[in-house]
Formats: structure tokens, sequence, C-alpha cells
DNA sequence: TAAACTGTAATACTATTCATTACAGTTGTA
DNA sequence: TACAACTGTAATGAATAGTATTACAGTTTA
């Protein structure tokens, strides 16, 4: 992951949550975030898809939390964006003919699973709420 | 992290940690994995760094293993490549005039910390050796 | 009918990653 | 001594990913 998603989901929720039953435009949150709009509202079709927003158009339009805030994990955020392995890449092809590059690749997707298996658990235990009560 | 370094660098310890005491080419090490030599290169350059490797030029020229594959945990491993945070990175500058903008790179940078010090002490009970006994 | 929104396509710009070429310097050996 | 086989590293290129930006069609309220 080396991309703002996660910091860009998480702050769009924290603003949804502190204001419920508010309509907020993007315009609005991008302000926030100083992120362009249109990255907003890229970012509110994913929080649509995966139930916990809804938004609506027109003039006194804009979007808010379907859900309470403790029923999202800091994982479910995670699983939304992530695009890639805790420990990165591996290569795309080695070696058939060395008996290490024959067999990494089935030993580094284990490592790999593992590792972000491990993040997973810990995300889990969060949740927006918490997250959201740090802000006073 | 989004990149193959990771990988690189625990492919290149396995194959020198099943050679004990010979000099391996980068060429060599670059044919298992099917890279270019010049990475292989930059790479066993980060491990000397770390003191783990030790390389000499010339005909029979070469890299070989300086430490035990026990001494060496996978969090070591990840430490010499890691470049992002596992959930990503934090966006620019959030608004000082919004209360949430304000505050929210704070509790980011606390929770992106955490997370990966989760990441290194899984990680840490792991050793290369672990790692290179997987492979017969 | 105008204003304020969403949704989305298209394009551009920047940064990252990896590959590649090139070459200077080192060392062993015929 | 000359050559072959290495390391180390700089410079450049190509591909991909990430973000910003512009533009505009469609929706809704007043």
């Amino acid at each position: 992951m080396n991309n703002t998603r996660f910091a860009t989901l998480i702050h769009i929720l924290t603003i949804l949550a502190k204001s419920p039953g508010e309509w907020l435009s993007s315009d609005w949150i991008a302000g926030s975030i100083q992120i362009n709009p249109v990255i907003v509202r890229k970012e509110l079709g994913a929080l649509q898809e995966q139930g916990w927003v809804t938004s609506r158009k027109g003039k006194e339009g804009g979007s808010m939390l379907l859900v309470s805030s403790d029923e999202i994990t800091l994982a479910d955020i995670y699983k939304t964006v992530k695009n890639s392995n805790v420990l990165g890449k591996k290569n795309l092809s080695p070696s058939p003919k060395c008996p290490i590059g024959k067999n990494i690749n089935k030993e580094l997707e284990e490592l790999f699973d593992e590792t972000d298996e491990i993040v997973f658990v810990a995300l889990q235990r969060r949740t927006l709420a918490g997250f959201v009560d740090q802000f006073n």
C-alpha cells in the first residue's frame, strides 16, 4: 500500500460520522481533506458499494452514513482499499531450474498471506467509532 | 510496500544460505530470480550494509553470507526494505480550519505506527533459517 | 430556470519501480 | 602481461500506479 486511500476513506467516514443525518457535499468534504472533490466522489462510490453510505443528487444533495460507526471495523475499511500484500510483491518468474526459484513463490505466498492476516486480525478489533471518539 | 524488494532480498539470502562458504556471482543469483544482475548487485549492497553479506571483486569473485541464518529475523529483512506504512500514506495537508482535518494526521500516525509494529513483532519471531528450512 | 449538487469519462502530470546499457575498477590465471 | 570474470555504480529509459484536473451530462430543489 503506497497510496492515500485508507487515509482518505477514514477521513470521509469520520466527517460523516460526526454529522449524522446531515447531507454533506463532496466539495465540503474535499475541503477538509484538501484534495480534489472528484477523488472524494469516487471514494464515496466505494463507500456506497460497501453499503455504508448513501448519496443523493441535486441541490441539497450530499452523502451520509447509513450504518452505525461501531459496525465498521478498521479491517473492513482496509479491505476496501488494499491492493497489495504487506510484504510487497513476489518476483514474477523465478527460475524453475533452480530448486529455490522453483519453490520460493509458494513459500512467499504463505508468508505474505499470514502476514496480511495478522494485520486484519489486529484491525478487526478496532472500529470507526473508536477512531472517531479520539476527536473532540 | 508495492515492490519486490523483500521477495528479492529473501531469495538472495536463501540462495546464499544454501551454499555456505561459496562465492556466488550476481549473475548466477539473478538467473535464479530471473531479474537483472544490476538489481541483484544493488541489493547485495544493502545486505552488506546490514553486515550480513560480504562480496569480493574480480575473477572468482562473488558474495557469501557472513552470519548464521538464524541470526537474521524476517523483521530485520523487512526493515531494510520498508519504505511505507502498512496502511499507506497520509494526505499531505488536511485543513487546519476543520476540527477533524486539524487532528487526523496525529491520530493516523498513531494508528499507522501501531499497525506497523504488529507486523514487526510477528516477523521478529521468524528467522531466515526457518524460511530456508522449508526448501528441500 | 437557475443554482447546487452527483457521477463519470478523459486527460495529464508526477512518482515509483524495474530494466538496461555502459563502463571503471578489481582479481585470478594462462 | 593480458584477458576473462567479476563487483560497483551512474545514467537513462519504460512501464505502471497514483493523483489531480477539466469537462459535462444528469438530478433535484426552490
